[in-house]
DNA sequence: AATTAATTTGACCAATTGGTACAAACAATA
DNA sequence: TATTGTTTGTACCAATTGGTCAAATTAATT
């Protein structure tokens, strides 16, 4: 019936996602996500209502194919403790090729946006919650298989490897070097193999 | 001869740092800050010069209130176990108390303004830098005085710790409860006292 | 070819951004 | 008491903020 349209929305909402990601909220002006995504106002606030409601859509976007998608495929390997090694490793990796250093657009935007916004709050309690999650269940997976001690409490452990987790992606944003991360992995790491 | 400031600068710069802990630096108007300082514009850029100005005087003033101020009082302390506990403890303590979640001060910084402004990098790196000293060398003495394995690494190990600080103050700020956050830390302190 | 209904454009908007200019107010010294 | 030199209040500023609106444009269906 009446008109497609001419831009691709998730291109410009990948290039909108890249700017939030990287400036933050507050200091990604409209003006900026204009000419990233090469539109103008009248399309842009056709296809994404406003500047909030496009920034939650880049999060979201992001949530599904960077966190979900990595913890996906690490519990499809069913091998738990290599598992937690290689989110680790792979996000170590994502840090040091960062060259613009934007860190982890989740734990940014919890930092950013605290207390502002609870719709943005469940999104990332949430996403934050999963990989908790995941930690807890390979943990418990690799007990079951006997590859994990037993007087281990998966809850505890899974925190304490969110915490080396958000730790990593605060001082991997230009403050430790590879190095460094690598240092403050192993260590978290190792609390769930020995005693 | 000329006259004297009306308003006693330290509150004025209390105030901002307040603020400016809250909210960030961009989210942070002018207009707010003259509301909580309770200056006129004329006074304030007599006295401070600039947002941006006041806002690394805050960043100074809670570097040396805060994090120096209690590295000093733990260092003095001279028992380097229980330094390193205390230093969690007190941020958990902290945080628990910090109703409005603010978090630390630094490391919001280090994450809004992280290639912003190199002054303000500066002043971070140099911080974390010394908490990281900080720990290294509480886990030195803590060898030499035998109550820390020899095989531990102090480099490596300081670097884990700073990653569960880093990871404390973001979790902290509303997404982990005491008890979680106390969890974490217990961990991260039992890789330096087992094996 | 006319109708349809969404897309696109660009002009326009009030409010807010951080900052400047300057005259008036002021206390201490001379 | 006149002078000094800073402090203070206020009016003003251009630029930018996120957002609206109506008219023009478009491709598919009737």
């Amino acid at each position: 019936m009446p008109w497609e349209k001419t831009f691709n929305e998730d291109k410009a909402i990948e290039a909108a996602m890249v700017l939030f990601w990287e400036k933050g909220y507050t200091d990604t002006s409209m003006a900026n996500l204009l000419e990233a995504t090469k539109l103008t106002k009248g399309s842009f606030y056709n296809a994404f209502g406003s500047k909030k409601d496009l920034f939650i859509k880049t999060l979201l976007k992001y949530d599904l194919e960077n966190r979900r998608a990595v913890l996906q495929e690490l519990v499809a390997m069913d091998k738990p403790v290599q598992a937690i090694e290689r989110f680790f490793d792979s996000m170590i990796e994502e840090c040091s090729q960062d060259t613009d250093k934007k860190g982890c657009f989740l734990i940014n935007t919890s930092l950013e946006l605290n207390s502002y916004d609870k719709e943005i709050q469940k999104i990332i309690i949430n996403a934050l919650g999963e990989v908790e999650t995941f930690f807890k269940q390979m943990i418990e997976l690799g007990q079951a298989r006997g590859e994990i001690a037993q007087h281990i409490n998966p809850q505890d452990a899974a925190r304490s490897l969110m915490g080396a987790v958000a730790g990593t992606r605060v001082l991997g944003r230009g403050i430790y070097d590879k190095a460094a991360l690598k240092a403050l992995s192993k260590q978290a790491i190792n609390g769930i193999k020995h005693s």
